[in-house]
DNA sequence: CCAAAAGTGTTCTCCATACACCCATGC
DNA sequence: GCATGGGTGTATGGAGAACACTTTTGG
């Protein structure tokens, strides 16, 4: 069946922006720009879409691409496609977020991008194109989504202490936890595996470690439990 | 400056999922497909971006085009793009979703359309493309997005009772609310106005007349309170 | 023994839920 | 006067929030 359709068409592209826990810091990653338009710019990893690929495929490529990483998880997040938001012309891009364990990977620029390193929220540069709206709209769904869903657990190690857990939550709603409270409410969710090590190298009492357990969770949601924090 | 991509570009559209309120039960709105592929088949509306126009003016003059309505609430929802839902060739559609106030509407079947009809979610056709995916998403989104936005009133009338404000929440997130907890909880969050005015032309004891208003939802969220059903 | 973080319970308040009867109106 | 939906209050249980001290370990 041909395809009848031979009016003009924008460009498609996916963007990516990628979270990452440094302690109790929430960071995103970036990549210098090389090439016009916004040569030496910040900008979020990405590029064009491929004919044949599916656009989760193409963000995962794109961000291995430029960054030398593969992400933990990965969410569809918004398409926009203002007509002028790339000088070259008509471009609609597909914006996806994504985490992951900092500390399992090492990032190296790419291809496209002069230089990839991580920024704090608070200390973010100056973006190309409309980078900076798709940046905070992808932080408040994490915010949003990070509250009910258990995703947050892909920016940590594969065990951690009760205490990160609870930082990493702090970070990314960007307020204080009771941590009694918060204790007693993600233990009685019954999710966690408690491992039988403790945290080591530390100077001071060690602490439990953890693990997420899908098996656990698949339980809990068949039994209509709500994940909440 | 040039663009300087210039491999194969896939097309891009936007579809829509209406819905609207008959009585007590939610409705979405289909056109019969006119042309190839799918000729005959029900569909959501929708079609192809023009070059200088934004995605969300692009959904709202296909819904124009081949329904006749306009929409009183329209929402992004998700971006299909797997290579292989369109037959004619690599087709990325921009979902959207919309509400409309049926009775003030009257729908028309448009140019790419046979004909436009609303369709209970009980009693679905088979739809064209990957449609069904999109219609249930949809639903979702608006599941979810219901209970903590005041997005509902865009159903019903500017003017509505209680009672009819509680049936619509019940349509869309499918169960029984209790009515005096409804009543308490909706009345308690201080967002609607009452009315002098009461129902006319009914069988038994006239109910009180309630409308929305923004102003004071504004007031609300501003002094940090949360909607939520 | 000191510094640093781990770990642990109780109280109070508020909100969600469950539940049944009288009232007003049109026919 | 009867059928139909409109409108109202209370009691109970469970969850969230506030809050401080003892324990363990390494240096």
């Amino acid at each position: 069946m041909p395809f009848t359709y031979d009016y003009p068409r924008p460009a498609v592209t996916v963007d990516c922006v990628v979270f990452g826990l440094d302690d109790g810091d929430l960071k995103v990653l970036l990549i210098q720009r090389a090439d016009k338009p916004f040569a030496g710019r910040w900008a979020l990893p990405g590029g064009f879409v491929n004919m044949d690929e599916t656009l989760d495929v193409a963000a995962r490529r794109e961000l291995k691409e430029e960054t030398g990483l593969s992400c933990d998880y990965l969410e569809q997040l918004f398409t926009f496609g203002e007509p002028g938001r790339d000088p070259r012309g008509r471009t609609i891009t597909v914006a996806y977020y994504a985490l992951i364990r900092r500390a399992e990977h090492r990032i190296q620029g790419g291809s496209d991008a002069k230089e990839a390193a991580w920024f704090s929220l608070h200390e973010l540069p100056s973006l190309a194109f409309d980078h900076d709206k798709i940046l905070e709209s992808a932080h408040k769904r994490l915010q949003g989504k990070v509250r009910y869903q258990p995703i947050g657990f892909n920016l940590l190690p594969l065990k951690f202490t009760l205490t990160e857990l609870q930082k990493m939550y702090e970070a990314i709603l960007d307020r204080p936890l009771d941590k009694r409270n918060f204790r007693k409410k993600i233990l009685s969710m019954g999710v966690l595996e408690r491992l039988t090590e403790s945290q080591e190298g530390v100077a001071h009492r060690a602490a439990r470690l953890y693990s997420f357990s899908k098996a656990k969770y698949a339980d809990v949601v068949e039994h209509g439990f709500n994940f909440e924090i």
